[in-house]
DNA sequence: CGGCATCTTGAAAGAATTCAAGGCTTGTGG
DNA sequence: CCACAAGCCTTGAATTCTTTCAAGATGCCG
């Protein structure tokens, strides 16, 4: 059984971690000055209550005080994939942070608290003022959806697109593309080099190759590539249903 | 043919990204203020260099420039595995962040252009002041050799080993073990739900779990397990150890 | 105590890996 | 500019492993 169920969610409590009595979980070192964020108290989660689920808006990153939370997504093949087992003192959410809204669900595995931090309204023109450590905080969060996106996929050859297709995002062919749906790259690495990335053997790499030829997904010779087939939109980062979703919210 | 030599690094440029002619590679959106980093342009690297090694003391985060880096670490079994292929305008290096030195190697596959990141020497005491977002970003640290630990072990029982190595070091269960090299654990998650996990189906899990039964690595009962052997330290790990860092810094 | 979800185990089927060998590309040197 | 050598890519066949399907056992919660 699973609870659906939501609580309403109550108008959070603002807080101060230097006077919280489980301080020394998230923080076990020593507390931070604040900065400029802020941080709220969150309603307890039941187990089985969501913290987020697929398609919200974003919400800010979590602190876990106590509990353990899950967060999963759903592949493009329908199989759910877990992209993290939360504990106490784990941040939650970074994924979503760069997306604009998260691709994941979050879940409660046994009772949880956590805390939500959020960047007040300078928000809207950060991005002419922001910190480094802040921007940097966004590579981290595209670092992991990366990461995610790697994860290893029922197939080989759905593993294999999607990485081009990423590298071919990540390269900038947006420029250099010869028609819409046409984008030549070049590989800068060799098979098994692939291989020890996506977690397959060289040799399965090299047939997944010729398997994306056959199916006219891509013109394959060497290390230059050819994608056919419209490019995948940088704007939620991801391989493929992200825009999707997105739209969806 | 690879080039296994590191020419003597230079004393690197001290850089402003606001004057840099590349900047918009590193900064797409808009320069950030610098704050408190300082940034360094790094001598080029030449294809085949290193940018670190496996076991080198941590400089601090890297961008990349221009260029292809790939981020490879050997598993324990000594295969390579690949955690990350840069492009333009990628962050390096935070995984090493809250290790104290860098367990992954660093090589370029085209002739690369670097800055480094680096705090200044408010390091020394800054785990009392630091600011949230740097806190914050030694968490996206965590979360990343969490994500690399996680990656697919050529086995399915020493993924699922190191799994649960992982969460009972996390969970705490220093304070609360019984000898010393006997940690008993109860777990949130099922058997399911560790496969969505680790890449494996239900029963490679339920299977794996005998196996480790067998081999005295463990005992098993529904989700109390109990451990046996050394713990893994937290040091090469993940949550712990920042402290160390702003110490070695 | 009963019911349902989770866990476990076995056997067959399917896939990736391994091993091996040949062809191709790339970079080097004459 | 061409030839050579080294590394990389490709392909085939056998093996090994995981997955899948199915059914029974166990444990947990109401």
């Amino acid at each position: 059984m699973e609870f659906q169920n939501n609580l309403p969610r109550r108008q959070p409590d603002a807080a101060d971690c230097a006077q919280c009595f489980m301080e020394t979980r998230c923080w076990p070192e020593s507390t931070p000055r604040s900065g400029s964020v802020e941080v709220h108290r969150e309603p307890v989660l039941r187990r089985g209550q969501s913290l987020w689920r697929q398609g919200e808006a974003y919400r800010g990153l979590f602190l876990l005080r106590s509990g353990c939370i899950k967060i999963y997504q759903h592949s493009s093949q329908g199989e759910e994939q877990v992209l993290q087992f939360a504990l106490t003192g784990d941040l939650l959410g970074l994924e979503a942070m760069t997306a604009g809204s998260s691709d994941s669900h979050a879940v409660a595995l046994t009772d949880a608290m956590v805390c939500r931090l959020r960047w007040p309204a300078v928000d809207a023109d950060a991005t002419q003022v922001a910190h480094v450590e802040r921007r940097l905080l966004q590579r981290a969060s595209s670092l992991l959806r990366q990461r995610a996106r790697a994860a290893r996929a029922t197939e080989p050859t759905a593993a294999l697109l999607a990485f081009l297709q990423d590298f071919a995002r990540r390269s900038g062919v947006h420029e250099a593309r010869v028609a819409e749906d046409q984008r030549k790259l070049r590989l800068p690495m060799g098979r098994l080099e692939i291989g020890q990335y996506l977690g397959y053997a060289e040799e399965t790499i090299c047939r997944s190759f010729h398997r994306l030829q056959e199916q006219g997904l891509a013109t394959v010779a060497g290390r230059t590539i050819v994608l056919r087939g419209p490019a995948v939109p940088p704007t939620t980062a991801a391989s493929e249903p992200m825009l999707r979703v997105a739209a969806v919210s």
